[in-house]
DNA sequence: GACAAAGGATTACAAGTGTAGTCTAATGAG
DNA sequence: CTCATTAGACTACACTTGTAATCCTTTGTC
């Protein structure tokens, strides 16, 4: 099998393999070079760091490739939604004990939500709370 | 003056860093034994790497500390809930882009909240939308 | 077919982190 | 007063991350 993909990204993407891979989410399967110019106009790395970063991705399971021509076509080879979850954890655990709603208020607060987000996010909630009544023996 | 303390951490916290703070938020001022003593069971560190851990963190400026006969009463230079709130801020921007609401979903879903907090949250979510409504011209 | 351009692979290098160990000075035990 | 203990200071060392540069190979151009 010409490419190898776990589909289960080892470990944390880092700030900089954050912003390649929000490229990929957006756009779909690119060559390096067209990495390089999606990137937001914020971000100045060379080309070659650009490489770099796909080369640990690719290390990392995070990303995939598939040769064409002669050179590679990348891919994400995780979900969005995955690895942000995945970094939310992370904080929650490193944070946890503190108090968690005034984090969670702020996050909220920094979030850009709409009506709708707002409304199921009060869904949720309102589950919570409906549980944690019946919650006796859990933890 | 004998302590230095800016009470402004220059950078974030590393996850061994959060690990040290917790324990003087929870337990106030300390001497290097006791932190290490404190530590959560599943922290199995020798008793230098904490002291490295201290050090680090008087120059990152989020401990102070005092000198007490032939040791350092080390203390908390910054809120925990600020450096949550920093943390908070730093995973955002990394997920910016991504669906927000899912992930606030699922940190709702993992955090351990009280009915009270639940309460607040929801009125923060009120907050919001009644100032979106209204929200033309700010940031 | 020879050479330059382009792409991937390998190497670089400083700062930050996890995880300690060694060095030195002060202090309590005899 | 002398010595072992202890505390803090300095040093260590591998791995990650940011940020590239260099090297080697393939391929398109004359």
């Amino acid at each position: 099998m010409a490419k190898p993909s776990r589909n289960k990204p080892d470990r944390a993407l880092s700030g900089a393999e954050w912003e390649v891979m929000k490229v990929f989410w957006d756009q779909g399967p690119l060559a390096a070079r067209d990495v390089y110019a999606a990137l937001p106009k914020n971000v100045k790395w060379a080309y070659k760091t650009v490489k770099t970063l796909l080369s640990r991705l690719v290390a990392k399971g995070a990303l995939d490739y598939e040769q064409v021509g002669n050179s590679y076509l990348y891919r994400a080879a995780v979900a969005r939604e995955q690895m942000a979850r995945h970094e939310v954890r992370g904080v929650f655990q490193r944070v946890m004990g503190a108090a968690l709603s005034p984090v969670l208020a702020n996050f909220i607060e920094e979030a850009d939500l709409t009506d709708e987000e707002i409304r199921q996010l009060k869904q949720v909630l309102d589950d919570k709370r409906r549980n944690s009544a019946a919650k006796k023996k859990k933890r």
